[in-house]
RNA sequence: GGGCUCGUAGCUCAGAGGCAGAGCGCCGCAUUCGCAAUGCGGAGGCCCCGGGUUCAAAUCCCGGCGAGUCCA
């Protein structure tokens, strides 16, 4: 099946004039109302025909256009939603909000959750990474844009609108801003992403898409009948309106720029090329007529790489009579301008949507953007610093509200500025040692470079120059790069249970109630399932409850407690019938434990956000029987003094003893009072969820929590280290656990300056001392060694055998290996050959050699040979072990053979 | 989340199973009115930590810790 006939029900097509067609160059099918037209105008079919000759009646700015789109669906009953942000924290499938429909997944389109409001209307800046090379290039990539949107959540209760409505919605909009009705195509196109698919509509105006209108109504199955590029689908019983109008492409089209960065960021623009060392103008006729020809092009030739880009270079320089070279010169420093002028505007979005640059994890957008702008910005020898253009762009985008304060926003610039030109200046160095060494740069060394030390191939190419050896990038370059990353399969988590049950009714809410009674409803795999519990799964990082259930007098340990699907699952060892009622008791010990950590962890999130600023967010949490660990972002290391402070403004609220409470919301309303904020230990799902007031501190959370916040007792911070640039992770305990790890330390202490025989007070001294005293003997040991082994030598010499003029001495000594080996040295300078033998941990041998006729690693052979071992060194002094004690006559005896043989 | 690279003198690094090294810096001496420069001499090492292999490990293997980098 396909979604062919999913476009023949909208009516309102066929009633306004609207005819389909089938493209000849695409094949694809159309919808136009202006009867000449043939081709679906779409690139590559058509060309842009709006720059120079705006579509709509007036041109707009962002943010005129932006009021524009919400308050005309406002009008029409739409409930405007403030915008996400562009970090998807409350998702684990992506980093960034890639589009309007990001900010309702899953919850609201699986139907979980129902939606802030329904109809809505929102203007969503998201970030899409995907096309970073077209970026500057194109004239219309992006890798920030606002997605303009509304969407209407249907099921099959009720229906707000569908295909129709939106379709007539779009075509009003743009009839309201100038564009005749014959000037608009809708494109057919199905759509599919993330799990779900649709038929889908594209809006084209002068041969710029405009608008997706896309009506998801499908959800990938394995048994689906329609089939999407080779996935398989089923109707689902939600069906969603899922629009996206590009707030730049809008502004782009009422302006009729050459490219759509001049339309939204043009200060920007101008104000890169007055800071670099360009020497032409934007103003310059022919330079815009050029810009203008190259977004035209590209806007045909769809993804610019290798070939595509030379053969759209030289089209335009042929078109304008000029060289190829003459038409670079102009167009890629102008690309960077766009480019940097875009990086920095998505740079501002991910900072001051506090996204804390990392070298892993969803951070490393932020660097990789970060390090690409400071690149473009040293190849265009910038005057000025990336903040400069970021606080640029703050001021023009000063309608939005940012998390991150600029000071912070400047701070983390700094740093990630100074951290970038270390890299650079130690790879750098690197490359100049392997020219040094190797004179040649091979294909792996490129990889290498790039992959482990971050030098792109191009800047090693530079370094080569200087040095003068040339060096080829080869084509294949990052497709080699590519195939040493490629990705692992993520694997699906097993299930535990297999039968139907129905939600658990979770008692340990009611952080006291430590006894409950319940009803079996299911065993399997040896998990039993009750009606009610309050025994705590794990989950949100808090470890489980243990403790056991009463059933016919008899106690059956809990062992494990966990949920799956909103069933929790008690591990038992022994099974209970279904239907049989039994009592539980949690384990009081534990669960107040955890209840504290838990509590207390809170308190750490919120005192950390008010010593270090809004950008500190849960990056994890687990919270145990004798600790509790918190990862939250922040972008430098802590000092002693700090983390001091942090431990006591905690145990400050903790002695004001503020109450904690909670309350079940409705989501969206919680989202609205208390903002994103609240999903710092992620997303819970479902319609209402469980807000949670540990004295300051506002969170979703499921956790089991102390009733007041004296009940923790006392906190202390155990350890704070770096898991990775950007996110800090601190351990700490609460209460008893607390207590038991001052203890630790303190015996720790004790004992230590007990064996040393000092106050613990003086402890780091003595160490110092004993440590500086340990080097100066290890040190003097050294010097007396040699000077033993010298004189042993000494010794040694006097008594020796003769071959010619060779003076040859064996000897069996009980002497430590490393002083057999020193003796040797001391021998071959003076110029005799011989064996030295030991008996240490079996037979130890050193043979050694100061006459250049004569390898000691020969006479090692014969010594190896007589004890049944063998060994090896250089040619004056080599090592080696045996099994039996040679004679030494033997020995002496077998060096003569050897020697008659050899001189 | 996954891959790769690197931890050796105060710093930058070499050494890749067999005596732990270079350059810069530091200290002393010589030269100089003094400095720089130069020459000579010297101090400075838990070769990141813990296991294993081996007669022998800075070097090979495994684990940990730390730093860096690329990809998702």
């Amino acid at each position: 099946m396909s979604l062919d006939k999913e476009y023949l029900d909208i009516s309102f097509l066929p009633e306004n004039g609207f005819v389909r067609k089938k493209c000849p160059k695409c094949g694809k099918y159309f919808w136009t109302a202006d009867e000449s037209r043939e081709i679906c105008g779409d690139p590559p079919c058509g060309s842009y025909t709006f720059i120079g000759d705006p579509v709509f009646s007036r041109e707009f700015s962002l943010r005129e256009m932006r009021e524009y789109y919400l308050s005309f669906f406002e009008k029409r009953d739409h409930a405007r939603i403030e915008r996400y942000p562009v970090v998807a924290r409350w998702r684990d499938d992506i980093y960034l909000t890639i589009a309007s429909i990001a900010d309702f997944q899953p919850f609201v389109t699986s139907g979980v959750a129902p939606p802030p409001a329904n109809p809505l209307t929102i203007s969503q800046p998201c970030i899409r990474m995907d096309d970073l090379d077209s970026v500057g290039r194109t004239g219309r990539h992006l890798t920030l844009f606002e997605m303009m949107a509304h969407h209407a959540f249907n099921n099959p209760k009720e229906e707000i609108y569908w295909k129709n409505e939106t379709v007539e919605y779009c075509t009003e909009l743009l009839n309201e801003l100038g564009v005749k009705t014959e000037d608009i195509v809708y494109k057919e196109e199905p759509w599919a992403g993330g799990g779900n698919a649709g038929p889908c509509l594209e809006a084209i105006v002068g041969g710029l898409e405009v608008a997706t209108l896309v009506f998801m109504n499908l959800e990938e199955h394995p048994d689906g009948d329609i089939d999407i590029k080779g996935v398989k689908y089923r109707k689902m019983d939600n069906y969603i309106v899922d629009t996206g109008y590009g707030l730049e492409r809008f502004v782009w089209a009422s302006q009729g720029t050459p490219t759509v960065y001049d339309a939204i960021f043009g200060e920007v623009v101008r104000k890169i090329l007055d800071s670099s060392s360009i020497d032409f103008s934007t103003d310059d006729d022919e330079v815009r007529e050029i810009i203008a020809e190259s977004s035209k092009l590209a806007g045909v030739m769809g993804e610019l790489r290798g070939e595509r880009l030379n053969d759209l270079r030289s089209q335009i320089a042929r078109k304008f009579g000029i060289t190829a070279e003459k038409l670079e010169s102009i167009v890629v420093p102008l690309e960077k301008v766009y480019a940097l002028a875009d990086h920095t505007r998505a740079v501002l979005f991910m900072l001051g949507d506090a996204l804390i640059p990392s070298n892993a994890g969803s951070g490393y957008l932020a660097r990789l953007m970060i390090r690409r702008s400071l690149r473009m910005a040293d190849e265009l020898n910038l005057s000025i610093d990336l903040f400069d253009l970021v606080s640029l762009h703050r001021k023009i985008l000063s309608e939005f509200e940012f998390e991150v304060p600029l000071e912070t926003i400047q701070e983390i610039l700094e740093l990630e500025e100074r951290r970038y030109r270390d890299t650079i200046s130690k790879g750098v160095s690197l490359v100049e040692r392997t020219i040094e060494k190797k004179r040649k740069i091979e294909k792996s060394d490129l990889i290498e470079f790039y992959d482990s030390h971050g030098i792109p191939p191009e800047m090693v190419e530079e370094i080569a120059k200087a040095k003068s050896i040339e060096i080829e990038i080869p084509q294949d370059f990052y497709a080699e790069l590519a195939s040493r990353h490629s990705k692992a399969e993520r694997k699906e988590k097993e299930r535990l249970v297999q039968g139907d049950y129905p939600p658990t009714e979770k008692l340990y809410y009611n952080s006291k109630m430590l006894e409950f009674s319940g009803k079996v409803i299911g065993y399997e795999n040896g998990y039993l399932i009750l009606d009610r519990t309050a025994f705590y799964p794990e989950s949100g990082g808090q470890d489980n409850d243990t403790g056991y259930l009463e059933f016919n007098g008899e106690k059956i340990e809990v062992l494990d407690v966990v949920e799956e699907n909103g069933v929790v699952l008690h591990k038992v060892g022994k099974e209970i019938p279904a239907g049989a009622r039994v009592k539980g008791y949690i384990d009081r010990e534990r669960r107040f434990r955890h209840m504290r950590h838990h509590s207390a962890t809170h308190l750490l999130i919120r005192a950390l956000q008010k010593k270090l600023g809004n950008h500190v967010w849960q990056a994890g949490a687990r919270k145990e029987w004798d600790k509790a660990r918190l990862d939250v972002t922040h972008y430098t290391k802590l000092s002693e003094q700090e983390i001091r402070e942090i431990e006591l403004e905690v145990n400050r609220e903790i002695m004001a003893d503020k109450p904690v409470t909670w309350e079940i919301m409705d989501r969206i309303k919680a989202e609205q009072k208390y903002g994103f904020r609240l999903y710092q230990g992620g997303v819970p799902p479902g319609r209402d969820i469980r807000i949670v007031k540990v004295g300051d501190d506002i969170q979703a959370c499921g956790g089991t929590h102390v009733d007041k916040t004296g009940e923790i007792g006392v906190f202390k911070i155990l350890k704070v280290e770096s898991i990775q640039d950007g996110v800090l992770r601190f351990e700490y305990s609460a209460g008893e656990a607390a207590l038991d790890h001052i203890a630790k330390e303190e015996s720790l202490l004790r004992e230590s300056s007990s064996i040393l025989r000092v106050q613990p007070e003086i402890l780091p001294k003595t160490v110092q001392r004993f440590f500086d005293e340990w080097k100066e003997q290890r040190k003097t040991i050294e010097r007396l060694q040699d000077e033993i082994a010298k004189i042993k030598a000494e010794m040694l010499s006097k008594d020796f055998d003769e071959f010619e003029d060779v003076r040859i001495v064996v000897e069996i000594m009980n002497e430590h290996p490393d002083m057999l080996a020193k003796i040797g040295i001391h021998m071959a300078k003076k110029g005799y050959i011989g064996i030295l033998l030991s008996d240490y941990n079996g037979v130890k041998i050193v043979t050694f050699s100061g006459d250049e006729r004569v390898d000691a690693r020969d006479l090692m052979r014969i010594a190896g040979r007589l004890s049944k071992g063998g060994g090896g060194g250089r040619e004056d002094l080599a090592q080696g072990a045996g099994q039996i004690m040679p004679e030494k006559d033997e020995m002496t005896a077998e060096i003569f053979t050897f020697l008659r043989e050899r001189i």
